[in-house]
DNA sequence: AATTATTTTTAGGCAAATCTAAAAAAATAA
DNA sequence: TTATTTTTTTAGATTTGCCTAAAAATAATT
């Protein structure tokens, strides 16, 4: 449960974002550099942030260590991230934005304080479970559930998959996708590989299609 | 339309609106003080804000004389009005709050910044005409379609007429009228007055109710 | 191990929006 | 008209989040 009565700053809550993001698969500290890459700030400006949290008592800060969430900050981290996505299956399913401009309106309807419209707006969706980008929605009480998944780029010659989330959601390599009718639910098909440069041959609805390695490093599936 | 391309703060739109608010019905300039008030901050901030707004020619400013809205200031306040009110809406009619509790949501989600998030919301809401507490939306052009309505106290005895607005919106306001079973679209008969201190007996769906004169005129009617 | 390079922190400043206290102008009263 | 009160403005300070430049700590190389 998001139980804190606090009261964060749109900035902080940006930072606690990035912090959350970067600390997945690493068990340790998150650097300076990292979140001022992320946030596009400096890195001073980062240290002075993270002292503030960390007296908040949302981050654990060690100095030239960086920062890693408490328990308290990883908690309100997901409670942003469980808006930010419920906003975007808002502005994707009910106001029917394509899936490459529902990120950066998300990024501003997320800071909204009001956790009994996050209740309303999680029920009126239909509670779902993934964002427009396939990504979990963490529930109430901050839990997520992971779907299992591979990348594209990581199957076998020959599978079918299915086609369940996105690594990279920059709204370029959406619209790519787009033109490739390459979407949440689409089903595709490996028919080969080349060894040179690691690009694929796949077929979409019986359609062949070229993609390179990089894309298909970037697309989530399941195989079926 | 609303051509402003020009960046505002938060602070800079909270304060276009209530100069519009406190400009209505009177042509001269808004003074600090009644800026501050509204505001809930000090003269000397209002002072300094009104002359960055000045700068930016959002508003006509003389020392010592008040501010009073440009063209380009009024139509960016009718903006976040139009914003404000269509949230209000759908948080009643989507989200299903009562309608004292949509204005301080709305208070946050008018700062939202995206000309096309306000199209399609419009469009999804079915282009909504009036607000949960009866007032107008202005449409995407800045212009207001002002209902004629007068306040249930000035209607005479024996009057039959239907609530279609709340001069007061806050949210003691609100919840008393709910408790009266009063809202918009309420259906009153005049059944008549006490001279001494101007309440009024009133009948709604043949039961008969009192009001104080100050309920009675913070309730706008069209008599029908 | 000592030197070089990189990362992180400190120190000092800036802009936005606010504040208090004092000065100036305008309005009101005697 | 002069004195008093009120309103408005100025001056100077504060807070938040950011910046640059320099110092300190850590990491990488030779």
């Amino acid at each position: 449960m998001y139980i804190c009565a606090m009261f964060y700053t749109l900035s902080e809550e940006n930072y606690l974002k990035a912090i959350y993001h970067l600390q997945q698969g690493t068990p340790k500290g998150v650097s300076t550099n990292e979140i001022a890459e992320r946030m596009k700030t400096k890195a001073s400006s980062v240290t002075d942030m993270i002292k503030k949290l960390a007296s908040k008592g949302m981050v654990d800060y060690v100095k030239y260590q960086g920062a890693s969430l408490t328990e308290a900050g990883r908690l309100h981290a997901l409670y942003v991230i469980r808006k930010h996505r419920l906003w975007e299956v808002f502005l994707a399913e009910k106001l029917d934005f394509p899936w490459d401009q529902v990120h950066d309106i998300a990024e501003q309807l997320e800071h909204v304080q009001s956790p009994e419209l996050v209740r309303r707006l999680d029920a009126f969706l239909g509670n779902p479970e993934f964002d427009p980008h396939g990504d979990p929605i963490p529930d109430a009480d901050g839990h997520i559930k992971r779907k299992s998944r591979q990348l594209l780029g990581k199957c076998e010659d020959g599978q079918t998959a299915l086609c369940v989330g996105v690594k990279e959601s920059t709204s370029e390599f959406l619209r790519f996708l787009d033109q490739k009718h390459i979407t949440i639910g689409t089903r595709i098909t490996i028919q080969g590989r080349e060894p040179f440069d690691g690009s694929m041959t796949i077929s979409i609805d019986g359609q062949t299609q070229y993609i390179s390695e990089k894309i298909a490093n970037n697309i989530y599936v399941q195989s079926e």
